[in-house]
DNA sequence: ACCCAATACTTCGTGGTACGATGTATACCA
DNA sequence: TGGTATACATCGTACCACGAAGTATTGGGT
């Protein structure tokens, strides 16, 4: 699919796919896999803005030697993904404009 | 909204103001207006990109001793348009996975 | 013992792109 | 005279997704 059209869902689905309980950067993209793509520089900086955004909070835990850092949803974080069904609206709307047909207006 | 969520659509928002009939950059930013407002810089940057990419032709005109620029899309900007219904299948599949409710998980 | 895949995160450079600011020019109305 | 609408162009900036490359550990296969 186009860059462009997944860039605005990209960090909506970050949020996403921690909404329903704390998770790390490698499951994350492993669970985003089957609906969207995306490299893991791409997942790390949209994670570390989100961070800088108040979106998420992270909180590092060792697990099996290896580092693990974990993403926990703020109210913020909430709120941007309520935010997102008011922007589906919007969203929907452009798309009746697109795929309108008006044959019947000639 | 959300500058991000609307990258993927201004092209293709473009070639569906087109796709009716011939336009110029001011009539097409004043069809788009209700749905998604750009500056004029973008528009511009936006058809110069779908010229480029053989996406429209050009066809300079006289109109009341302004010059218009009319815009006329081609197979390919057709083809383009073809393509996002397929694309806005994945769309709706992102939206679901955003918007999924996993309390009976639990 | 050796190799490779999987796990897990980081940094850097590049290219694409939306936008504000600014500029050019004409027409029309008050 | 001035403001608004029409009409298009250019430049610099900031944001951002990505590929490439790097670091490091675990575990399975041969």
């Amino acid at each position: 699919m186009d860059i462009q059209l997944k860039r605005g869902l990209l960090d909506v689905c970050v949020l996403a796919a921690i909404k329903n309980g704390d998770s790390y950067g490698y499951q994350i993209m492993k669970d985003m896999k089957p609906y969207l793509e995306l490299s893991e520089s791409t997942l790390y900086t949209i994670l570390k803005r989100l961070e800088t955004a108040h979106m998420l909070t992270v909180r590092s835990q060792e697990h099996d030697g290896r580092l693990r850092k974990y993403y926990h949803i703020t109210e913020q974080g909430i709120a941007r993904l309520e935010e997102f069904r008011e922007d589906w609206k919007e969203i929907l709307s452009i798309y009746r404009f697109i795929t309108r047909e008006e044959s019947e207006h000639e």
